[in-house]
DNA sequence: TAAAGACCTTAATCTACATTAAGGTTTATA
DNA sequence: TATAAACCTTAATGTAGATTAAGGTCTTTA
């Protein structure tokens, strides 16, 4: 079943019907993406929230010296948008682009305006995963502003337990906001 | 009327009737606050959404190095809590204190589950707003992964407009993670 | 209204991290 | 399977911003 781990993840929030299930179901769209692509192209609205069913992808900007900056990463049972983008239909900053082969579930903007309406209760999921986008930025935000890079190295690790192999150093350091030289020396020494 | 301003806010995002006004009303408590006064302690649970009517709050922790970090400012018509203590009932790691005499108004957690129970369109508004200040904080983030202090400290003067002459320098130094020394020295040149 | 405390400024010195460069390794593709 | 392209490492040098210190101003409060 395609969509067994998202409801799963969905029905530990709000508990759905058999019809709303079907229902929301009926809006997805299950796809195949290849690394290297993009599914988001700064300059363009950001019309889809996408759920990561498997593999890995990056949110990333270019900054105003041309180089790419990571905002985020997203690997399997976790949402990734621009979220301005996408709920104030605004252009977009933000590139989304593929890191391993995936697959990614994703749902329209308009469709999520029907939802809402046809399925209050999702208003409600929505609510409570942005809250918890809210707590992960707000600790971000912290540690840039109070964390030697060795530290906010070692909570990258702790907020994405497993990943580093999936990445290359050069992907870690862009998240980071160090460069690559640099992380390496921060890895030697422990 | 005390709470003029704030259902205006609400009303640009949900359309209300009386009853439901006054119910949220009686949910609701009008402080005067001084300078000075801390309304959250860290490592106590923030069981209150709080909104300035009037006057200006900081919301600040304290570093590793026992230094002051200021999170965010809040000034008239905005909202202000430690998002993942009120939502999730955990220990704050914050404070929130007062920067100038200030009338503010308190929702607690428990009215605010009460609130979404008896007017469901409120939980659309929390949404609202959280997705706000997700915005916000998506760009803070950016910011502070591709920006220097210099240019920073554009984006406060921007994000905070006319607010400047309220703070102290220190405190905006804090806001920015640079020495007072550093921001005096990038203010003098220009 | 005087003294203490908090704040701001300037300048010298220090440090975390960037940049450049060069050589070595791994991965992709003709 | 050879060659390019991307990646990682180490080391030398450069810089944004921290720290320390000293003197001046504004604010609070006894």
């Amino acid at each position: 079943m395609d969509y067994k781990l998202l409801l799963k993840n969905i029905q530990q929030f709000i508990e759905l019907k058999e019809e709303e299930i079907n229902y929301f179901i009926s809006l997805l769209r299950l796809k195949k993406v290849s690394r290297k692509e993009l599914i988001q192209h700064s300059g363009r609205i950001c019309n889809n929230y996408y759920y990561v069913r498997k593999g890995c992808l990056k949110k990333y900007y270019i900054n105003s010296e041309g180089k790419e900056r990571i905002f985020e990463f997203a690997v399997e049972n976790q949402w990734i948008t621009d979220q301005k983008s996408f709920w104030s239909q605004t252009s977009s900053i933000f590139n989304i682009e593929v890191i391993e082969d995936s697959e990614i579930i994703e749902i329209q903007r308009t469709d999520i305006e029907s939802l809402f309406t046809e399925v209050p209760k999702f208003e409600r999921y929505f609510r409570l995963i942005a809250n918890d986008l809210l707590f992960k930025q707000e600790r971000r935000i912290k540690q840039n502003l109070a964390c030697s890079a060795k530290e906010r190295y070692k909570d990258f690790l702790q907020d994405y337990p497993n990943i580093e192999p999936r990445l290359t150093q050069r992907q870690i350091a862009s998240y980071l906001a160090v460069s690559p030289e640099f992380l390496s020396s921060l890895r030697k020494n422990k």
